[in-house]
DNA sequence: TCATCAATTGTTATATTATAACGTTACATC
DNA sequence: GATGTAACGTTATAATATAACAATTGATGA
């Protein structure tokens, strides 16, 4: 919901994603598959998003495009990672399971992600485009900036 | 600023907007050479985003990819174009010369866009954003749905 | 006028991101 | 175990974008 701290222990960070993807999964009846779950694992290992051909290197084992976009297909389809479309990368969802527009704020400096989940803002936006007589179905909001650590002055 | 009509004389729109590039430019200093003008005028031959290599074949004469990515480049740091991150397109500025937010509108059906100039939006969301710390440097929001017309059950 | 420098354009090659198509394997269900 | 579907492997290719360097044009001042 906020940035990550210098300090704060990832490692938690990636079980408590794992853990709610796997629960997410079960939920709706969806397998989450090796290759799946670590593609998942391979994009929490850091809290900026991740080009998917950086992955398929992660992944190793000689794998093909095909196979990172399968596996980031069914992670975006069950909402467990959310696509950064100003960066053609992607991301680990901060909370599955409640259905939400993404809204990010992405520094530019050290790259982390901060997703927010404010409704009151979403809504705003469809009622202005329903004031037209738009009908909103889904909307991306990307806003790049610097973040709290980097403004400071150190790089955090 | 909303949803062109069918019928509207879209010929006086492109003039108008040729118009308005110019006198962007020359109140600039910039340069809009023959090729960035015709590029410019391609993007307005519909109110719809159009990709690069759709732009490089309607350019003719065995145009080079670059060749169209300078046009722009060119077009959009002058503000006189908006790029739609979400489908790799680009689209005319409905009112260049006044700094903002693109904030779109687009149809799924008949692709057509709409810009809005709602500071408030923009302004709320880099108050949230303030608020955890982030400061916002360029902002990008894209809705994807249905225009009144084709909600009305016609295509128009 | 012409020398000169910077901006623009031409040209070739290549990087990056993503998908098509088709065969094979694994898994659930009966 | 037979059968059907979902998942995965593999090869090729599409779509979007940039790097690098040469050639040209246009503005500016000597």
């Amino acid at each position: 919901m906020s940035f990550p701290s210098n300090d704060h222990d990832h490692r938690s960070c990636v079980a408590s994603a794992l853990g709610a993807a796997e629960a997410e999964c079960r939920r709706r009846g969806a397998r989450l598959t090796d290759i799946r779950r670590r593609v998942l694992e391979l994009i929490w290992t850091s809290h900026a998003p991740v080009g998917a051909y950086a992955l398929l290197e992660q992944l190793g084992r000689g794998a093909a495009p095909p196979t990172i976009y399968r596996a980031l297909d069914f992670l975006l389809a069950h909402g467990l990672i959310h696509r950064i479309e100003t960066q053609n990368a992607y991301v680990g969802c901060s909370h599955p399971g409640q259905p939400h527009a993404g809204l990010f704020l992405l520094c530019r400096q050290c790259g982390a992600v901060a997703e927010l989940a404010e409704a009151a803002t979403t809504r705003a936006i469809e009622q202005e485009a329903a004031a037209l007589g738009f009908q909103v179905d889904s909307l991306t909001v990307e806003a790049h900036g610097l973040c709290p650590g980097c403004r400071g002055g150190a790089s955090p």
